[in-house]
DNA sequence: CATTCCAATGAACGACCGTTCATTCACGAC
DNA sequence: GTCGTGAATGAACGGTCGTTCATTGGAATG
């Protein structure tokens, strides 16, 4: 029954990512996971070789849904606007609902090992020169100020990235009006007129 | 002799301060710490009562340097947008010379205890109304396209904090030119053209 | 010189760490 | 009914953890 299986292996993968966004990598035991999951810590090694395997497997796991994610969403067409404005929206929207990958994948990647490391940090630079694009389109456009594309990138991404340090659930916003203002202020920074992005 | 003690105390919070930001403070032990001092562990206690202690000292220390110093700056008169400009200015600058200890401030916060806890986070509502008061002055004034106050000061917080994560000495822009990016496009995300804030 | 005081030491404590391993167990395949 | 397979177990491993403590050493004070 390859079921039971699949169900443990993503419960210590569920149990895992809770607790080490509460409590960070180093201050989680196997004994904690396994015992989070209703096993014991030998059972783990069932499932993955070692404690880093979790770790790697989690931050690998996220970079990998947050990209096809958004490789569902993005458009080639419309004004750079509209796909800056998407793109800002997306990022809000979709991360509001993983704040505890969202933490580990920026708290903890210097506690990977330099193998999952250069995997992980691979697909943050293509996350990131995803938004690089839209900017260098949008100056070519002539309609947005942009001083520094790879400057503006990271402050745009650290901006939108910071809804998950505060936002909770059942807050004064529901997630749409949320991602309306952090729409406005992203197209705002790029020195467009607020309610430039059609989406 | 105090110089001797308050030399070994501060060597101790220093080496914790790069060793925790470098492996996160469930991963560093005493005795780390106490190596790269050049002491041995016991010593340590000497000087701390417990290794909860160094961090919660290190992340009052960080908070209370950057309100003083934040004070030091500040001004009560000029436009709205002339006192947002000197804090985005200062803020980046500020950081960009700390960011061992700005790691720690936001990755550490959930390592500490109560006691400490409330009252560094205390202060950093007390740096963020800073903000919010400039943000309430602009609306006043008229010139800012502010939608949310609470939001728009925690976004522009994130993304002028986000240059720690990357910034490294000898990149290929000074400090003032980055600051001079960072002050524009905090300027332009609450609607004011670039080049408004005269700082 | 004698006294005081505090920083530093080294050994030890109980606890917990990640990992290994022989063994047990439940189950579907033949 | 027997076999094979893979998950789960409990005990154990060597090591490290934060912390304690009696002791030492070396200035500053009288």
């Amino acid at each position: 029954m390859l079921d039971r299986s699949q169900n443990t292996r993503d419960a210590i993968l569920d149990a895992a990512k809770a607790l080490i966004a509460e409590r960070s990598y180093g201050a989680v035991s196997m004994r904690d996971i396994a015992s989070a999951v209703g096993i014991r810590q030998s059972a783990i090694y069932n499932h993955f070789p070692s404690k880093q395997a979790i770790l790697g497997d989690l931050m690998m796991a996220h970079m990998e849904r947050l990209l096809a994610a958004w490789a569902q969403v993005r458009q080639f067409h419309g004004t750079a606007a509209d796909r800056l404005a998407a793109f800002a929206r997306f990022h809000v929207t979709y991360h509001v609902d993983q704040t505890d990958a969202v933490f580990i994948a920026y708290m903890e990647l210097r506690s990977l090992e330099e193998r999952y490391f250069e995997a992980v940090n691979e697909m943050r630079r293509r996350y990131e020169y995803e938004l690089r694009t839209i900017l260098a389109d949008g100056i070519d456009e002539g309609g947005f100020k942009v001083r520094d594309i790879a400057i503006t990138a990271r402050a745009i991404i650290a901006m939108l990235t910071g809804v998950t340090t505060w936002y909770s659930e059942g807050g004064r916003l529901t997630t749409g009006a949320l991602a309306d203002i952090y729409v406005e202020m992203t197209l705002m920074s790029v020195g467009l007129e607020a309610g430039a992005g059609r989406t």
